[in-house]
DNA sequence: TGAGCGGATTTGTGATCACAAGCAATCCAT
DNA sequence: ATGGATTGCTTGTGATCACAAATCCGCTCA
């Protein structure tokens, strides 16, 4: 019996190419907010025609990576104020869950590789690299969640990050920050002292700080 | 300026009609799990070419409604028991909150609609009538987060009932159940008395009641 | 100077087709 | 009679095209 039929080296399929290159780019905030698309434009810049560029956006507008006009235009998302406090209290929700089912099954390895990710925050505030800045903060969040065992919690929390993504950059763009993140030095030494409680709370920290500096 | 150029009673995009009627079949649980579809089968149903069916297709996927094999076939999922805990989990995580910010703003009316709502779940058991269950036990819920003006969190609770739609109809069509819902008297109690720890505690436990049946 | 208008262009939508891969029923050999 | 190869049908994918609607740009007229 064929578990997977389609081998890892095959060329994977033209939406499914289009479609993570451009979650890739809004996710990390390569897109500012409002940025107009158009299928056409997609297909030549990936080399497709309309129809996978098609079907990426559709995907990805079904996930509220991209909005879609009555006409059908498509482009990345302008969030108001209430929405990107809607998308932080979900955020929270979703993320302390994780981070409490993860805390048991963190060892010392997956602690250490945080910390490295986080020495590589560190760097990218140093280098006013807002890009660099988003992506590995997301990572450092990524690779406690994986040891939550939990797919369908770490799929809705990626989509949130997605909505958010053209918005952070605009955001972090317009920030002068230069001390690299509080919170997560709390999420190591919490996962390191088993303490459930300051996990909870060092991580709805970290998540909703962008909203006070929404608020400033 | 123009707002809303689409009139409302213009002929809706024809892959929008096949998405909504796919997803109210695939909500109410119409469709049982691992019930396979194609895209041609999808088209003659509903009289249309492959063309804005796969878009449907596409998007029902993106949501977790429908699961694509790596072959590209699609169905409806089959979940595994550690899922459905999470779609349970996330259910319990997501619409505690939706109840607590709609608490403030449910006037009376609202309760009075939401008991309506509740004696005619109350037929539906009766009449062992499991898709209309379905279909108004979500209204029940809907009616009440829909004061919470939260719309993005109402979209991530509406993703994961169409998750769990299939599994659902198969979970309420095995289950001799003769008595209507006692938890939804304790949430309309609830709010009754502004209580808000009572009302979570009543949302969170009749959202989990499932998750005891398929113990059982 | 600016608002309204008309045509040219851009853009999304849906249908159709060619193609490759999957799947199943069939046929043959042992 | 049974296991395995094979043939034919089914299915998803991607390209292309026609079409309608939206958008944009330049012009005109007040």
């Amino acid at each position: 019996m064929i578990l997977n039929p389609r081998p890892a080296d095959a060329a994977p399929a033209a939406h499914d190419r289009v479609y993570r290159a451009l979650r890739g780019r809004i996710m990390q905030g390569d897109l500012p907010p409002g940025e107009g698309l158009t299928l056409r434009g997609i297909g030549s810049e990936y080399e497709v025609s309309m129809t996978p560029a098609r079907e990426a956006v559709r995907r990805l507008v079904a996930e509220g990576a991209l909005t879609m006009s009555s006409s059908g235009r498509v482009s990345t998302p302008e969030l108001s104020n209430e929405r990107i406090e809607e998308l932080a209290a979900l955020r929270a929700l979703i993320e302390v869950e994780l981070a409490s089912r993860a805390l048991p099954r963190a060892h010392m390895a997956l602690i250490e590789r945080m910390q490295t990710i986080n020495a590589t925050i560190a760097e990218a505030v140093a280098h006013r690299d807002a890009a660099s800045y988003i992506r590995t903060n997301l990572e450092f969040h990524r690779t406690l969640y994986l040891r939550a065992q939990a797919p369908a919690m770490l799929a809705m929390a990626e989509t949130v990050w997605l909505q958010m993504g053209p918005t952070m950059r605009a955001l972090y763009g317009r920030l002068r920050k230069t001390e690299p993140p509080h919170f997560h030095r709390l999420i190591i030494a919490a996962l390191r002292a088993g303490d459930e409680p300051g996990l909870r709370l060092a991580v709805r920290s970290d998540v909703t700080q962008g909203l006070r500096m929404l608020a400033s």
